[in-house]
DNA sequence: GAGTGGTCTAGACCACAAA
DNA sequence: TTGTGGTCTAGACCACTCA
């Protein structure tokens, strides 16, 4: 188990990152196997020419993303088990498109009103203070998949309807130089109304998944509030939960 | 904004987890006020007679809660908005217990089996291998609300019938050392059929959420795999999702 | 230019696990 | 007893933001 690791003084890559990246594509390829011991970090330190707090960083984010294990007097382990990908704080639009299911968007709806009560509410404004909202169908092959509603300040969407329909809000937010950072869900279901069994293709009664999301970026300001239906026939959320410490 | 911030070298708590709880503390209560800057690490470390490195290490600990924000030429900021209480990997049990809902379980079905292609292929073990199912019936205030069935390896889950109709599964395992580490869910909707409906006194045909976790431990291990039903009409997820940087 | 966080070093001592 | 990770120090230089 001798690995290639090493870094480069010239770059402007962090080295803690350096190796922590090198680190995670071996156990990734398997060049580290599962339940395999890291070597111990003084000597890995002294390999790689770097202090000791470095590779501790290195490590550390590998520890915080789930891949090694640390025990005090045994050393590190890479973790057991096919656990991996993460998943990541998802948009609809990008799931469907990496799972090769060519999605579509027909805007409804978009237009800038003042925030009712409840709007209000979840974004944390005032009533009455301007909100743009969204209302978009999402198809895969032609066929409606869910409805979606989101509510936005105003200051973090301008992109026009012909934009929405190109591509998914998520997307859209971070290209606007949004840093997202965490949201809120939740899960429920419900049978249909007769305009949404409509809407969507379904038979009245059918059950649909419902979903409300209010997303946060990284300085804890709401930017963006969604309240969403998707047919539980062709559609189920995935996602992973960490446990806090 | 003068903090009462002060660390106990005495104390076997390490310093920067001591300083942590404070300033998290300061920020729940209020003292600390969103948007509010912290002052600069250096000024803070002499002030605690600290080092950087440990006053980092604390506010370190804190941005990754999401209730700092860190911005080089700025400095740290207290974040805006209603911050959340975290939500953790829940158990329905405790989530029932903790709204006031008074949960009881019914254990329909208890018993050591050889694992079918399903279970095995979920939990990581070969087919054939022994598992433990657990089948239970969750009800608040004497109605049913859940039907749980769980698949788990032998030597995590040795309680008995009994101890699970007092208690969560999670909480359980907890207790038999087991540290939980994540889970990974996958969360849908489908119509009732005549059984489901009778077991959880709905009508044939109505909503319910399906869901279907497999539960890590923090060496990566799968300690659980369920396979549950909601009855939509009185259930819904709650969950935090974090964007991965 | 002044002030901030981001990175890095080269040590130190301690707590815990295993042989 | 030995080896591991856990914590901590007292500096250093750099990159970025803002006035």
């Amino acid at each position: 188990m001798d690995l290639q690791l090493s870094v480069d003084r010239s770059s402007p890559v962090p080295l803690y990152f350096q190796l922590s990246q090198q680190l995670e594509a071996a156990i990734e390829h398997g060049d580290l196997a599962p339940g395999s011991l890291l070597g111990n970090e003084i000597e890995l330190a002294g390999r790689l020419g770097l202090s000791r707090p470095t590779v501790r960083q290195a490590i550390q984010a590998l520890v915080d993303k789930g891949l090694l294990v640390r025990r005090r007097g045994i050393g590190t382990q890479v973790v057991h088990s096919q656990v991996r990908r993460p998943l990541e704080l998802s948009s609809l639009y990008d799931d469907l498109e990496a799972a090769g299911q060519q999605p579509a968007t027909r805007v409804l709806r978009l237009e800038t009103q003042e925030a009712g009560a409840e709007a209000a509410a979840a974004l944390g404004i005032a009533e009455g203070t301007e909100v743009r909202v969204v209302e978009r169908l999402r198809l895969t092959h032609g066929e409606p998949i869910a409805y979606l509603r989101n509510h936005l300040p105003p200051d973090v969407l301008k992109a026009e309807a012909d934009e929405l329909e190109r591509t998914g809000l998520y997307r859209l937010m971070r290209g606007a130089g949004i840093t997202l950072h965490s949201a809120r869900q939740s899960v429920g279901a419900r049978a249909a109304t007769a305009a949404e069994a409509e809407l969507l293709d379904e038979r009245r009664g059918a059950p649909l998944l419902t979903m409300q999301r209010t997303t946060f970026d990284d300085t804890g300001r709401v930017v963006e509030f969604g309240s969403h239906l998707y047919r539980a026939s062709r559609y189920a959320f995935d996602f992973q939960l960490l446990v806090r410490s």
